[in-house]
DNA sequence: TGAGCCATACTTCCATACCAGTCAAGCATT
DNA sequence: AATGCTTGACTGGTATGGAAGTATGGCTCA
């Protein structure tokens, strides 16, 4: 994934800022990985202001570290980030669904009905499209419960879960959580708040298996393999 | 409530948001006031840039607004803002709370009752003083849950909320609210899981009475003193 | 008198220059 | 050879200038 083209008749940096904060959730910028505001400006063909102010904004979700006058890291992945994070949505989501179901609304429910299809026709083997399937079912279940902040909330917390999502996924995983999506669905459908939001804190629960075993099987990108030193220009790949 | 001298020594952008936003809430600056880049760092004898930053920071926590070649305004109170944070909030602290009355711990408990009692020894003009109590006793509560990360997000949240309540508090209130947090505490010293939630989740919908009632007694904060035109553009993501 | 145009004084956003702090390489000294 | 210090190339933070866009007040013209 390389640095966008810039539309220099747009705002800059929130440009700056998407693109960034993708190439994060992708893996394309590693764990440690040294980001430098002049750099990454002359990647992008801008000044250093717009990477600065974007800098922050992912400095505030959490993606990378800013520590003047000694550079800027993509900030690794900790065990506790993913889990604080996870904690934070289960107990946002779980309100949510409760009032998804609660309120029982029936062309709510042929929408998401609609949406698991789609999900379950994804092959197996395509982790961007189920994820970003899987991010608009709940999205969707945010506005049915007219509940747009808190949903604004919950992408800016996620941000730290979809990196080890990316990761960690496995073909058989997605029926897995289709199946999970399934169980919201069928509560919503029943009207039945409580196993709604049972189903759902199980969904988002997941999570906290996928990291372990990740945590076990790439130690690297939580200990971080960049050594901190070699600011120094080299490396072909331009990676901002 | 006047602009801080500034430690020029430390970094200047924080200071400036924080001293921005103290003023914002304690109600120094009127919701729909113009703010500029320019007039702001005069004031506080700094360049534009830091300024910048700290504008970026505070619309994010959506206390200002800005829209690009036009100006940065102090946000207008609307009840639905205020709502939607305290949804979140509900959300996140009910989910605390819920750890906390699970765990028991006797030296927390302590810990609550002694703020109980200095909260009972505030003078019940002091709002000042009581609110910082009160958001010390919610900052307690999370920190016993072990879950530093989630009450950062209340703190980013709660912003709106904290302006309504400033303007809305009145001596009786703090009886009130007092005997709220002693119930969440009893709950909690009972290990009474679904006691704690509800308590907890009552006192948090206080602020809907405070906003109803903020609406009728001061619609100027709502609909702004200062008329703008141009309502009809959201300018979100317009910076960073 | 009233409607439309235009100069002008703002605004934020981007680019550039300068500053102080950090850190590592390498010389100088022991 | 080992250790301490200097030096210089980085870093992010701040200051300032210019560009593009917007609102406004006064002018022109009907």
């Amino acid at each position: 994934m390389k640095p966008e083209e810039i539309d220099q008749s747009a705002a800059v940096a929130p440009q700056i800022y998407r693109s960034i904060r993708a190439r994060i959730v992708a893996g394309a910028l590693e764990p440690g990985a040294p980001l430098s505001e002049a750099e990454v400006a002359a990647a992008y063909r801008v000044s250093r202001q717009p990477v600065r102010e974007a800098f922050i904004r992912l400095a505030a979700v959490g993606l990378v570290q800013v520590r003047p006058q000694r550079g800027t890291y993509v900030t690794e992945i900790t065990e506790k980030a993913v889990l604080d994070a996870r904690f934070v949505r289960e107990a946002i989501e779980a309100e949510i669904v409760r009032l998804v179901a609660g309120a029982a609304d029936p062309s709510v429910v042929a929408e998401l009905r609609a949406q698991l299809a789609l999900q379950r026709a994804v092959k197996p083997d395509d982790a961007a499209t189920f994820l970003r399937l899987d991010e608009r079912f709940h999205r969707t279940l945010a506005e049915a419960a007219d509940q747009p902040y808190a949903w604004g909330v919950v992408e800016e917390v996620k941000a730290q879960m979809d990196r080890v999502r990316m990761l960690s996924y496995y073909p058989q995983h997605m029926t897995r959580l289709i199946e999970q999506h399934q169980a919201v669905v069928d509560a919503i459908a029943d009207a039945d708040v409580a196993a709604a939001e049972r189903a759902m804190r199980a969904h988002l629960r997941e999570i906290i298996q996928s990291v372990r075993e990740l945590v076990s099987e790439r130690p690297d990108l939580f200990t971080g393999t960049h050594n901190r030193r070699n600011h120094g220009r080299k490396s072909n790949d331009a990676t901002v």
